[in-house]
DNA sequence: GGATAATCGGACAAGCACGTCCAATTAACA
DNA sequence: TGTTAATTGGACGTGCTTGTCCGATTATCC
């Protein structure tokens, strides 16, 4: 239901935002979060152009968040890459009654609707800081994914 | 977010059961639906397979319900075609912390679960029978959708 | 039994999603 | 200035989704 493309720009921005404010390879994303390298450098492109990560080339370049993790949704980030798409009109292309969905169509807007309220409500900052046993990304221990000395 | 497989057959069965439990050939079907109607065959081969439609071959043939509308949820036909992949298990694959989602694929698959509750919970046979200016489908006026003399 | 009406199944094709590879570019650092 | 480290962009490959076409099969009706 969400593409594999939505997953990884995910799982990217969730680990710059735990780097946050400090700047990342996509060596180092590829490697936080099992991402195929060179897939995952097209995906911050995406994510590049969106405006919601800057790059910077070069040696001691890299990839960041644009904003603090505070200010970015869930939605920001898949809005970024692959919009939710809302049914604004009858699938069906006949304007017999202009705006009105049908049951159908409605219910399943609905289920969209439900979905882009859940990501709305949840910015990369509280997926964080939740107290679990699990932390993002799952597979590095939090002391151990923060580069010590960072500000 | 949904596929066209999914839509089309959406909208495939809300019409067998707006004629329920008449059968209806795929040509009306997809005349009624605005579906391709090579593709449209595929589509049902798989809701046939999956026991939500019946198909019947040869003069006098054709395509309905196996259940009555009101047994029949959105859901079960999109699982039909096309099952809502909940997240059972970290995507990275290290099951370092066994069954335990980490808060962003916990916070992924609640968005799928709401999408899950949505479509679970409405019958084809309520989505029929919602008053409301747009009958489902869209195109056709119920009086004139529903063959006369039918049982 | 033959004509007709319908599904079934396979082959085929275009486009997109996912993924790889590499040369070009850019920036830091010694 | 040259080397190194990093992103960028394009070409390419593969498989899946969507879609078409057609012959084979099956069932009804006269």
């Amino acid at each position: 239901m969400f593409s594999q493309t939505v997953e990884y720009a995910l799982r990217a921005v969730v680990f710059l935002a735990d780097q946050s404010p400090e700047p990342r390879t996509t060596d180092q994303i590829a490697a936080a979060t099992l991402v195929p390298k060179a897939y995952l450098s097209k995906v911050i492109q995406g994510l590049c152009r969106a405006n919601l990560v800057q790059s910077k080339r070069g040696s001691g370049g890299g990839v960041s968040l644009v904003k603090t993790p505070d200010q970015l949704s869930i939605l920001d980030v898949v809005n970024a890459v692959e919009p939710i798409a809302r049914i604004r009109e009858c699938p069906l292309g006949l304007k017999a009654h202009g705006v009105h969905l049908c049951p159908l169509h409605q219910r399943m807007d609905n289920a969209l609707a439900s979905v882009e309220a859940a990501f709305r409500e949840t910015t990369l900052a509280e997926v964080l800081a939740e107290p679990t046993t699990s932390y993002p990304l799952c597979e590095i221990a939090p002391a151990l994914s923060r580069k010590s000395g960072t500000k």
